[in-house]
RNA sequence: GGUCCGGUAGCUCAGCUGGAUAGAGCAGCAGCCUUCUAAGCUGCUGGCCGCGCGUUCGAAUCGCGCCCGGAUCACCA
């Protein structure tokens, strides 16, 4: 709030003082340390070459320009080379103005070409898992971090809906399925569907190990398997528009997209539009001949077309099958064009994990020498792997937590802590639901985001299910206490709708960490957006939460005599929940009233 | 081998656009509920910030070299 104020009049001083004009960001402008007195810290060491002046004496001559011409400045005090600023009590008063306002720290949504942003993007053999429950929540929390600093963002999900994985699932479904569904199984549609592409290794598995037997090697036998010959055939089948096989297709996707929808519930994720791998290849194909006529791509010998990047440091990239069918990188350049015809963004950005950063590199690179204008838009989100104690995430490994069953068996803990501690005893059956819901995926969601989103994580199952310390739960609790006081106040007869905040009050210690922190907010809702790192917001509201219950630990608020410092630390309270509300809704966690 | 990312307390992570004695949580130990919700609060224990050199008044932070871990370099997606 007053940083910029201050780094802007510090520039001035330094003008006014030794004549030199230097910039707003390059004043080092930080929170004082607690342990010593003040609020804001100016380091002046950069400044002692312009002032030819020993630190302590520079400090000392900024500190007492600002705190004449700058009337939040009440006092300073000069360390070694560290200009430590004390705010007046009015001004830290002046901040709880903007307790009421539901937007505080957002910027207003400006008139400018959208964002569009891609995450989740599953295949649709399989159910969701932890390493796409990482994907989903960053994906979602990054679009509520852009547009509270005023873009428009435009969520989409590419489902990977067509190729030859899809077609294994299918076959071992018509060997195997005896028409079973959804209904019939009581299995939901995506884990129905998952069960086959399992079934479908297992039979590939075991005739891979036959013709090994017969003398073959690993890979001709996974290629010559009778089997996957079969799931060919239909891919075949798919691309000549088999009636058929389309049938089958559309029958087994429709189930995925049920299962889907309903994690995606669950997970409180959503988008604006989704688009299918099947409806954007062939525009794809069409850049990649348009690339060829134009002798930006070449053409092989056997039919195959590709990519030189060798003078880029790169290798050559395949485009184009010999037998003219797609890879990822030609459905890829095709969905790239569609969503710029379709909304002209500003930029595109993709969620997707960091073992795609070579992909993302190239598909840049040939966009690049397609001459698209876009290129430069597109913006590569790589966030790092979730790890398991055990080993790694991998699909293909087994060890995959199921992203249906770990958001069960978060919610399955957080009602027997919950009934435990007693703290649903006088809920009604609905109101316990939900609140198991809440803290639940608020642990969840709460333990991926405070990580980094570039680091790889590890998800300890045993630490993601505690509800005490740096967790979802413990700041939903902050909330509720806040809400808890709130109404206890009401009862008491305190009214704060439209009661100000006696500006002459002096603050003390704990009130003034609280508002301090408070402060930030704006900022890092910015930095956040700067750095797309859900991970400083999560930080932060964790601060303002410990913040705060020190505060409310060692404060009485309505056991205050003085009925003016009542309503000060009501407003205090009121601004410190609303912002602990915003922060975790840009984490897309809700906060409950009661727990 | 090339490229990219990481290495901070027993464990999980902040801090990294250089600044004061390196911060949290968990785990461990000791306390605080007849007072606004103890999912809380207080105190203690615990660190050659991977190693070395350099730049600087000042390096966990920047540069170079090395060591360790991960990802990636498919007619898979």
């Amino acid at each position: 709030m007053f940083e910029q104020k201050l780094a802007a009049k510090t520039c001035e001083a330094v003008f006014k003082l030794y004549g030199k004009e230097i910039l707003p960001d390059s004043v080092g402008l930080e929170k004082t340390k607690k342990e010593i007195e003040g609020d804001y810290t100016i380091v002046v060491f950069p400044f002692v070459k312009i002032s030819r002046k020993a630190p302590e004496i520079t400090a000392a001559e900024i500190g007492e320009y600002l705190s004449i011409n700058l009337s939040e400045v009440k006092s300073y005090k000069v360390i070694k080379g560290f200009l430590n600023l004390t705010l007046t009590d009015r001004c830290w008063l002046s901040l709880l103005e903007s307790r009421r306002n539901p937007e505080f720290g957002f910027s207003p949504l400006r008139k400018e070409l959208p964002v569009v942003l891609e995450y989740s993007s599953p295949n649709t053999n399989k159910p969701l898992h932890l390493g796409h429950i990482r994907n989903n929540l960053l994906g979602f929390s990054l679009a509520a971090i852009l547009r509270a600093n005023g873009h428009h963002v435009i969520k989409v999900n590419l489902v990977n809906d067509r190729g030859i994985h899809i077609c294994k699932s299918m076959l071992a479904y018509m060997k195997l399925g005896n028409n079973e569904t959804p209904v019939s199984s009581g299995l939901k549609g995506d884990h129905l569907i998952g069960k086959y592409y399992v079934l479908f290794n297992d039979l590939q598995k075991a005739e891979v190990a036959d013709l090994k037997a017969k003398g073959l090697t690993a890979e001709e036998a996974e290629k010559q398997s009778p089997v996957m010959l079969e799931a060919q055939e239909i891919l075949r089948k798919w691309e000549s528009r088999d009636a058929e096989t389309i049938e089958l297709w559309r029958r087994m996707n429709s189930w995925v997209y049920e299962g889907f929808e309903q994690t995606y519930k669950n997970l409180g994720v959503d988008f604006d539009r989704i688009y299918y791998e099947s409806e954007t290849y062939l525009l794809g194909k069409e850049l990649v001949s348009e690339g060829l006529e134009h002798g930006i791509f070449t053409k092989r010998s056997d039919g195959s077309i590709w990519a030189d990047l060798r003078d880029e440091g790169l290798d050559e990239k395949l485009l184009l099958r010999s037998d003219g069918t797609s890879v990822y990188m030609t459905q890829d350049l095709g969905t790239a064009q569609l969503r710029f015809n379709d909304f002209h963004p500003s930029s595109m950005i993709y969620v997707v994990g960091n073992e795609q950063n070579y992909h993302f590199d190239v598909l840049k690179r040939v966009l690049v020498k397609l001459r698209k204008s876009y290129s430069s838009h597109i913006f590569h989100l790589s966030y790092g792997m979730v790890e398991l104690p055990e080993g790694k995430m991998k699909s293909r490994e087994g060890t995959v937590v199921d992203a249906d069953d770990l958001m069960e068996e978060m919610i399955t803990t957080a009602e027997s802590t919950t009934r435990e501690l007693g703290k649903v005893n006088d809920f009604s059956d609905e109101e316990a639901t939900d609140l198991f819901r809440t803290i639940g995926l608020g642990a969840l969601k709460y333990f991926i985001l405070k990580v980094d989103p570039k680091k790889n994580m590890l998800f300890d199952p045993v630490e993601s299910i505690d509800f005490n310390g740096n967790t979802g739960p413990f700041i939903q609790y902050t909330y509720a206490r806040i809400r808890s006081l709130r109404s206890r106040a009401g009862e008491a007869g305190y009214h704060l709708a439209g009661t100000a905040v006696d500006e002459n009050l002096t603050i003390n210690a704990r009130e003034k960490e609280v508002m301090r922190v408070i402060a930030q907010f704006p900022l890092v809702v910015k930095q956040a957006g700067l750095e797309m790192s859900p991970a400083l917001i999560a930080n932060y509201v964790y601060e303002l939460a410990r913040e705060y219950n020190q505060f409310y630990q060692e404060v009485p608020v309505l056991k205050e005599p003085d009925t003016s410092k009542i309503y000060l630390r009501l407003a205090i309270s009121e601004m410190a929940g609303n912002i602990i509300k915003s922060s975790m809704s840009l984490l897309g966690i809700e906060v409950p009233d009661r727990m």
